[in-house]
DNA sequence: AGCGCAGATTGATAAAAGTCAAAAACACTG
DNA sequence: CAGTGTTTTTGACTTTTATCAATCTGCGCT
């Protein structure tokens, strides 16, 4: 609700090209198996990149649709918003990580995507994209893959949000980010939340204090340490465990 | 739970090609502006059709990944399912929709696809649609498009499985399928349910008890009129005014 | 350092949706 | 066209989650 997120004030870095050559994030971002002349057409292809300090908006739903963005640096929230005032995270993205997809459908932006920290972003201006994806086959399908793992990203959410308790939403929420930390070269069981309460909440379809609530049974059953937003997992299999086995029937 | 699914018999139809350019869902599925050669292209493309009857599957979770189907008649629904037996409806696609494109990304199917009733989709490959896609730029763009709508939809689901309160769901529901049949010229306010309230249900994340209550509330009011799988609309305008209005502040 | 405030926790209570059960309506099959 | 099994509806009751409210924590700011 205050959200004063004013749109990024345009914050080119002074580095001209982005040079996916050289990105440690490449693996992530791009298809392996480039030549050389292939990596230089794409350096050429990414040749923005873009600061937005912590609560600022990368875009904001309508805005016009004209590039999506690779995480270099920093997290991100995208959310929808309803006619009326609800709105809900739809999902947070790392480095290297794509956002800005929904765009390309309507060439508008179906949501917001806010800085949850001081981030920096690679800016692949969509036009481009598709103009070299027609030269380098591997590039687009490597687009294909992006968009299409999105597409499967949003079914897990949807099983998720509509077949999964609270305190289970949780767990997958905490063992998702896990993963994709492992896949970051980071700790796998020890991290800091970015986000707020509220904002898991809304992720996953809950009120804060619900999720606030799962966080204390969960440290209670010795299943995590919740110390503010630093996270500890203490028992990743037990918590895969609830996850498969707790067979609710819904 | 009894789904009998058994994987669809190969089932080609004898006309050798589907004919996109003959086909009156052309608008769905086909960009606009295409020239006679690339339309004819098209037609060498989309080489196959298949029937799939009612309870078959097109294809089944982990399947390896070939192929994208545009529903030429009929209509499926999609699934996803958990390790432990949950399973959730993630989706409903009717005639000119095309599914299976969770596959792209890792190459294998995400999800079942089964049939609501007797059905027919077009085959289309999808390593042939990206060769043509690299020749024809249009269609290339389409593709794109295609991909981000259902990205842009699964956001939608997502507000609504987060955000809305079941009878809400359940009114976004059936203004979200009304729309879909008016698209394709059928009468906006009366038509027939093809997935029984248990899919609905699943799809709502609901139970199928809720949804049966959230139809004879409905009715109660005036809104709709429920006589088993027919449905009518009685008052556009108050529904949706019953979806943006109602300011639950989750 | 102290103030102010957003964020988090916890408890008590209310509302929403799920569960279980029974009966009715229907649809498919032999 | 009768019979069986599925689907739907409805009711009574339970569980889960939301709501409201109070309190606590820690961070940023002046």
């Amino acid at each position: 609700m205050n959200e004063l997120s004013r749109q990024a004030t345009l914050n080119p870095i002074h580095a001209p090209h982005a040079a996916c050559s050289q990105c440690n994030l490449q693996e992530l971002c791009l298809p392996v198996g480039l030549t050389t002349a292939e990596l230089s057409t794409i350096d050429h292809l990414v040749s923005e990149r873009r600061k937005v300090a912590r609560g600022d908006a990368l875009f904001c739903s309508g805005d016009h649709f004209t590039a999506i963005y690779a995480v270099k640096l920093g997290f991100f929230k995208t959310e929808v918003l309803s006619e009326d005032g609800r709105h809900q995270v739809t999902s947070f993205y790392m480095a290297g990580e794509v956002l800005g997809m929904d765009g390309i459908s309507a060439e508008t932006h179906h949501c917001d995507a806010i800085a949850l920290e001081d981030s920096e972003v690679c800016l692949i201006p969509f036009n481009q994209l598709e103009s070299v994806s027609l030269k380098v086959p591997t590039l687009q399908r490597h687009l294909h893959r992006v968009l299409s793992r999105e597409i499967v990203r949003d079914q897990g959410m949807m099983m998720m949000l509509g077949a999964m308790r609270a305190e289970e939403r949780v767990i997958a929420f905490l063992l998702n980010l896990s993963q994709r930390y492992i896949a970051r070269g980071y700790a796998a069981a020890d991290f800091n939340l970015r986000m707020t309460r509220e904002e898991i909440g809304s992720y996953l379809g809950l009120k804060l204090e619900t999720v606030s609530r799962a966080f204390s049974h969960l440290q209670e059953e010795g299943l995590v340490q919740v110390e503010k937003k630093r996270i500890r997992l203490m028992d990743t299999a037990r918590l895969k465990k609830l996850l498969s086995h707790d067979d609710a029937s819904r």
